[in-house]
DNA sequence: CTAATATGCAACCAATGGGTTGCGCATTGG
DNA sequence: CCAATGCGCAACCCATTGGTTGCATATTAG
């Protein structure tokens, strides 16, 4: 284990958080599906107002999830894959230690 | 399970959510490297008060992802991995999801 | 038995978060 | 050219949340 991973846990907070919330998943997954989308599509068919979607937009991106480009008086917005690989790397370390703590406990109950 | 299952937002969400403080990710952190213990010991180390340590594995017990057993005057808390593997296949979907929508939109912009 | 230990419960507080409305500013279609 | 479209910014509102303190209760050590 580097010296690097413990910072990494500190970082990953606000990405679980940006995640943590119904709408913004629906977002990404819009995205996910639909692939870059402007605000105003994106805001299509939810009951929320564009600010709305604006403001979970902004969440997601100043956690690394998502980016947006200007591009004329639209502004397109896309997924950040390598964010959800860190989500998703220190998901997995954290299940591999405690597989390893609870084999060493085990193992020391039945010495 | 199905992926069908891990795409559901109603069930990712509490998952994100509950590990989106930094708190509870080194709660989470520090049972995944000590094993099971009791509250007083997970407070142990921490700027914070008992109660806020309590209400913190009260919301990732909510969440699914740790259980808690009263033992004598104690209560060992533990993980619970298989909610962290729920909130793993979600980041799969979501990023395959976006490969294929990407290649997609590629492949008709070269046409 | 009694004191120390480990926890639970409730009330309270300041800060954050999700959401809205109102307005102004660029860009573009016809 | 000008009206419609797409955004951004700011102020405001209420509910939730992270945290505390204070007190009561159960268990265990000696």
């Amino acid at each position: 284990m580097t010296p690097g991973d413990a910072s990494r846990l500190d970082v990953s907070a606000p990405i679980f958080a940006a995640l943590g919330d119904a709408t913004r998943l629906k977002l990404v997954a819009r995205l996910g599906r639909g692939g870059p989308q402007s605000i105003t599509r994106l805001t299509r068919g939810t009951p929320l107002t564009r600010q709305a979607i604006t403001k979970h937009l902004r969440v997601l991106a100043d956690a690394g999830l998502v980016r947006g480009v200007r591009r004329g008086r639209e502004s397109r917005w896309e997924l950040e894959p390598e964010q959800f690989a860190v989500a998703h790397r220190y998901l997995d370390l954290v299940s591999k230690r405690w597989d390893t703590a609870l084999s060493r406990l085990k193992k020391h109950v039945e010495e």
